[in-house]
Parts: C-alpha cells; structure tokens; sequence
DNA sequence: CATGGGATTGACT
DNA sequence: GTCAATCCCATGC
C-alpha cells in the first residue's frame, strides 16, 4: 500500500484546520455498522469568535484544545449531537465539524434510527448525521483512529472528488470566512450550494 | 443558584 | 418563508 491517498485521512490530522477540512471531504466515517463518505465540512480555530474554543480552555473546550485525532461532540440547541474532528497541536483548539455524509452502508439502520427512508434524508446535515450513525454525547474524546468511531481514507474505488469553497452555515460571527467545503455536485450536502458558486458542469 | 444563547431540524403558514 | 423544541454550559448575581 503506497502512501498518499491511502493516508489521507491521516494527513489531515496533521495539518492546519482549513487545510484539514478541505482533505476530509472524500474521507470515510464509520460507526457499528453504519457509515458514510464525507461530503462536507466546516472549519473552527480558536483564533475567530464562531469557535467554541474562542473563550479559551474551559469544561466544554477542553476536547478542542486536545492532541489531534478524537472527537469533539456537543449537544447543539439542546437537542442534537454534532461531531467534530479535533485537529491541530495539542494546546491549540481547532476541530473539522462534519456536516454531512454519502451513506454507504447500514441504510436500514440509519433509516429505522432517522425515521426516514430516503438516502438523501440520512446525513445531510450535521445533527442528522450522528442520530444515522447513533454517535452521542457520550462519545465525546473518543479516538477516531482506534474506535469506536473510525475515521478512514476514501473507499478505494471512488475518484477523487472535485471541492467547492464557501461560507460557513448557521453561524453569526466571523460569517465571511469561506471555510466550508463540499464535495461539487453531491446530492447529500446540508443545503443546495448557491448558483453562482457552482462548481463548472461536466 | 438563575439565566440566556446556540456550529439544527422538522412541522407548519 | 416562520417557529418551537430542548439542554448543556458559560456567565453573572
């Protein structure tokens, strides 16, 4: 197995947060048996008020400001679980949140969890997501690279995927940096990319 | 100890 | 398009 593609996922944690999010589109996320390819993600660094790690280490932010490579879930407007990769250094507090996945496999399940059959229904969206794959607060911390969630590279018999930038969704401070990304044309992303930002057809 | 604000979703007008 | 559900946690008294 030569390095590179195969790494990716590897790679990723290694590298700054927008780098980070723009490489994990493509990549996998599994739990028990259910689980997805990537379709897209946002960026959060400590250093722009819509982070969390913005107010620096606390109870909530001390999973952000951890060693690369486990994940950040919080409960969002009391009702959903969002999950993050946490990357960057130990000591400064960034993460990737996951916005929405390709289901690949375990549809029934993600189905019967969602209450919603269609596939385009299962994980566009950050709190659909991780009731599909049944990833809780609890799972806070845990280890992507070891279990019980698991991040991995691209599936091996999927091109590469063409990525489209843009601003970041449901936010109200630093709205203008383009630190969103979405795989081009995919019909599982959390909300239709605008026209004009359309990647170019064909 | 009381309060208020969300990195959302689904139902409804 | 509007709007409520619901709870963790940071903040302030």
């Amino acid at each position: 197995m030569s390095a590179g593609v195969a790494d990716r996922h590897l790679r990723a944690l290694e590298l700054p947060v927008v780098e980070a999010a723009r490489l994990l589109v493509g990549c996998t996320i599994a739990h028990g048996d259910a689980s997805g390819v990537i379709v897209e993600t946002e960026a959060y660094h400590e250093r722009e008020p819509a982070c969390h790690a913005h107010i620096g280490l606390t109870a909530r932010t001390r999973t952000l400001f951890a060693a690369p490579g486990i994940a950040y879930v919080y409960r969002s407007y009391g009702i959903h679980a969002l999950l993050n990769v946490v990357v960057e250094p130990e000591g400064v507090g960034a993460a990737v949140l996951i916005r929405a996945l390709e289901p690949l496999t375990g549809l029934p399940a993600m189905g019967r969890r969602r209450g919603r059959p269609r596939p385009t229904d299962l994980c566009s969206g950050p709190g659909k997501l991780t009731q599909a794959l049944d990833i809780g607060l609890e799972l806070n911390e845990a280890p992507l690279l070891t279990g019980p969630i698991r991040l991995g590279p691209p599936p091996g018999d999927r091109p590469a995927e063409q990525i489209v930038a843009g601003v970041r969704i449901g936010i109200t401070k630093a709205v203008e940096l383009p630190w969103r990304f979405c795989a081009a044309g995919s019909r599982h992303v959390s909300r239709p990319w605008p026209a004009g930002l359309q990647a170019p057809a064909g």
